[in-house]
Order: C-alpha cells, then structure tokens, then sequence
DNA sequence: TATTGTTATACTCTATAACTATA
DNA sequence: TATAGTTATAGAGTATAACAATA
C-alpha cells in the first residue's frame, strides 16, 4: 500500500539524496511566501524584487537592474513607472553618458525596502533553533552552491 | 567587470547569520533556473508547475491542483486547457461529484514531466561534492524548514 | 444554499520589434 | 553603427465577480 512515494508524507528521517529534492522543493515553494510578502506593502512581486535589488546607497542604471531581475529591458520600464509613481524610486539622468538612467531610492522608498527586507531576513523557527556552528557550516556550503547556480543578485544588506 | 554592482565579492567564509539571507537568496534566484528549465520543454513557469504536482498515478481535482499551485480556481482553467490542448493531461469526470473535474497525466505528459523532473533533480556540482553525510545532515535541516513554512507541494517523485 | 469549474474583466509580467536620443 | 531606454503589441498569469451545473 506504500507503493506511492508521494503521499503518506514521511516524518522520519530524509537520507543524503533528499538533500537537493528539498532544496527546489523549498525554492518553488518561496514564490507564494515572497507574493504574500509583497502584497503586505503593496508591491508585487517584481517590484518587490526590484526594489530589494536597488541599492539606496547608489543609484543603478535601468539596464544593470534588468539584468539582475532577469528580464528584458522594455519590461523594466514599466515596473519602474509604477514603483516612481508611488514616489519609491526617481530616475536620475547620468552624468557620463546621456543615455542612461539611473535609479534612486527616495527616502520613502528606502523606508519601505528597509521593512520589507526586514520581514524576509526573518528566519522560521526551525533556522534559530540551529547551533551557530551548524548555520555557519550550512551558509559556507550554500554560498557555493549559490556561487556557482549564478544564483546571487547582489542585494545590497542595508541603506 | 563593472556587472558586480560594487561589491568586491566577498568570498571569505560566511557567518552563522548568513545562512538565512543565503537560502531566502538561493530561493528568490531560482525562478530564472526554472523558467529556462521549462522553457526547454516549451512549458511555461507555471505549465511546468502544474505539470510538477499532478501524480501520473493518480488523477487530481482542478480545486486540488490550484490549491498546491497557490492561485485562484479560475486561473487554473486556463492553464489545464494548455496543457490538455498539447495533450499531455486530459480531463476526467469525476464518479462520486459530477461537479468535479480530475486531471489525469497522459502517455505523453508522462514521459514530458519525468524528463523535466530528472533535469530538476541533477544536483549542482557544490553538492555533488558534499559528502553523504554532510547532505543527511543538510537533508534533515531543510525537511524540518520546508515543513514549517508549508512548502511542500507535495510532489510525487516519480510514475 | 453551498461548491466546482468556467467565463468575463482588468491588471501585471513577459519578450519581440520598432522607435528616440544619444554615443 | 551601436547602445539605453521607451513604446507598441501580443500572449500568459493573476484575482474578482458572475454564472451554470450539481450537491
């Protein structure tokens, strides 16, 4: 009667293969945690994303936050329309080279990213009832996978 | 060079306090893994999704279905038709509620989400490297996070 | 009355292609 | 010519509300 795997969730131990099941399990299963998270502020999830990408310290180009949210540029103009609508972020002419916008977070916008980077870096209980010792050797290995899945927007911490 | 927005990288060991913002990253950066996973298979993110939860073994209601998907009834008619209209899924009517619709995986669909599973499943090198332990250990870590947050889509592994 | 699935509607995200203003 | 950003367009995901068939 156990012939499917997929049902009757086993509680007891998971072995060394459930290791990187569980890990996409865990990543597709964010998406509706980061909508819902979003949603708190008013934001959807691409702009949340964006926002978490820009960096309040120093404005970036449309085309340096397109390619870290990986989608095309036309799409980015849009979603920056609706975050500088909402006095979040303002486009900024470059020096250098006319072309180019840069994008700015208002003090507004900064306010709200700080929140809502605040909410997500919360961890689930089950992460602060880890060791330090055992966070520590876990972050070391997720670092490299991370590394190398080119995994890493470059979110910047803090203001 | 300049792709790095500004932070010089760091890839000196990473802090005990790391490990949650890492895997929140790991999570958040996934979706253009997937999206290009799927792409591959001409699925969208969420066809591919769909795909992922319905058990070749056993039919599932559309209420079931946009239920582990996290999205409105309504969204999922639409979604099922393109499956159904590549032939990889059909509709079943339902013996005990006339009401109720099971999808089933077809012959095709099959043989399409078990070759999409398997490419989901190979492992990067970073934790192919990771001892049998070391991924046990990790495994039962992210069992008790998963199940915390509600992640599980509940998957069958397999036909 | 309540529920399952569908349809209608409106909005967002998405890429492609064409456009502009620069370079 | 090439690039940064915009616009136009078309397709897909999204929720809400209204609907039909069934419970």
């Amino acid at each position: 009667m156990r012939a499917k795997a997929g049902k009757n969730r086993k509680p007891s131990a998971p072995r060394a293969d459930d290791f990187w099941p569980l890990l996409v399990e865990f990543a597709l299963s964010q998406r509706a945690w980061w909508v819902g998270l979003c949603a708190e502020f008013d934001l959807t999830a691409m702009q949340g994303h964006a926002l978490r990408i820009l960096d309040p310290g120093r404005p970036v180009a449309m085309n340096t936050l397109a390619e870290a949210m990986t989608c095309d540029a036309s799409n980015v103009t849009g979603i920056v329309d609706k975050l500088e609508s909402r006095g979040l972020i303002a486009r900024q002419g470059s020096d250098g080279d006319r072309r180019v916008k840069h994008l700015a977070v208002t003090d507004k916008g900064r306010t709200l990213r700080e929140e809502l980077c605040a909410r997500t870096m919360v961890p689930p209980d089950a992460v602060k009832a880890l060791s330090a010792d055992a966070r520590r050797r876990l972050a070391e290995i997720l670092a490299k996978i991370v590394r190398e899945r080119g995994g890493a927007a470059d979110v910047p911490k803090s203001a």
